[in-house]
DNA sequence: GACAATCAGATTGTCGACAATCTAACAAGA
DNA sequence: TCTTGTTAGATTGTCGACAATCTGATTGTC
């Protein structure tokens, strides 16, 4: 009997690999909101046929990165100011549930991975590479969630996360990379380390706050202009 | 200038009407959790091709109430004990947030509309269709996330209503058909329509916590047996 | 010039066929 | 008997072509 655990073996199917891509593409502002998904274009470029594309797409219609309209095309989302306002007001009821959930779960091998995502994001930070460091700090965020053991909870957080990368990526771009340089999230980890279950709650609602502040004022000034996606 | 407000056009194409009938037979529990669905076998049956059929699927599995396996198969989700408890308390934190945001909002059209959804669930109750009643009931409770006027809120809803209403059908099949008589909503409602949001959000907590311990006790029940689906 | 009808091009939706993969049954060898 | 290799059948994944629909330009009429 063999007793190591396995992976599970990586989806290779044409369709994992292109909603992949275009997930990529989505959220690193390659494809800019608003924008039309030509398909047969895309289906050449990738050397696919339109099957597996379209199949790909109608996911990430799902998964609230694209929208579709029947016989018009498919478009990356718009996003609004009002948009990642309720976002932001969703994300913080769900953070203060999350927390209080993974409070008494936490053991050493969930400090252990507090740090090691700690550390990627001073990583990424240092190397001034903006989109890694969204992904990062998301990824450092998300981990109460992973350790929540709550799987609908997960997925909902899963799929508010495609956006925030989407929103973050999209100002990021746009303000042109004055990277924070002073760790904003050492606090953070100190206080999910603490034994104060409030506090940590009360710094994640303040801090994520924050970062909000900046996006949502960025959303409202380009919304002041709109322009055609594209 | 013309100023009535139309309904959007209806979606004309196979594929959003194969994805509401498979819906429909997921939620109805036509189609049971496990079950494979087999492509060519509906594409048949529903007299189209598999692309629009797979195109349905892919939509259906990120709305999480289909589960794919690659050259496998596409399969109804298995519902776990722990899945509903999972949703349970995940919706007892969204119903807390939900009323909070629709509080404010809450006007005559609110209460009128209030009104007829619980007037639909009581029809359905004395038609004794079980089916339309677990439907109505969570239209009834879905009104909050419609009226909180966040787009995000709703759409995490809508996902969830998705997996109670299989649960619930799951149940009522079960137990076939001993359909609560007396009216369970009529303290909600008032509540809804009263001046003490706090009160308003304890029922709701404790009253959705009601149904759901029987959920919970009978999907205990069938784990101690599993049973391969079809 | 304004407006409706028509038409060509482009794009999305759907189809039927083929390729890749899995499953289960069977055979061969230790 | 157990394991391993093979094979046939069924099912999923992918492809290229056709049908349905939309868009914008053109034409014709008033």
């Amino acid at each position: 009997m063999v007793k190591t655990d396995f992976s599970p073996i990586a989806d290779t199917t044409r369709r994992a690999e292109i909603v992949a891509l275009l997930r990529r593409a989505i959220l690193t502002g390659q494809l800019q909101p608003g924008q039309k998904l030509n398909e047969l274009r895309i289906s050449e470029q990738m050397r696919v046929s339109r099957a597996p594309l379209r199949e790909a797409m109608r996911e990430l219609v799902q998964e609230g990165i694209l929208t579709s309209i029947p016989y018009a095309g498919t478009f990356v989302i718009d996003v609004t100011a009002k948009d990642i306002d309720d976002a932001y007001s969703l994300n913080q009821v769900l953070d203060e549930f999350a927390i209080e959930r993974t409070w008494p779960q936490r053991d050493q091998r969930f400090f252990d991975e507090l740090d090691r995502r700690h550390e990627a994001v001073k990583q990424a930070t240092r190397n001034l590479d903006t989109t890694r460091q969204i992904e990062t700090a998301l990824q450092l965020h998300g981990l109460i969630y992973e350790w929540a053991d709550n799987s609908v909870l997960l997925e909902t957080w899963q799929r508010l996360t495609s956006r925030l990368q989407m929103y973050f990526a999209l100002h990021q771009h746009a303000r042109n990379e004055p990277v924070p340089a002073e760790d904003v999230h050492e606090t953070y980890v100190q206080l999910m380390k603490g034994t104060d279950m409030r506090a940590a709650q009360r710094h994640a609602r303040e801090h994520i706050n924050l970062d909000f502040e900046q996006l949502l004022s960025y959303a409202r000034s380009l919304e002041q202009r709109p322009s055609k996606g594209a």
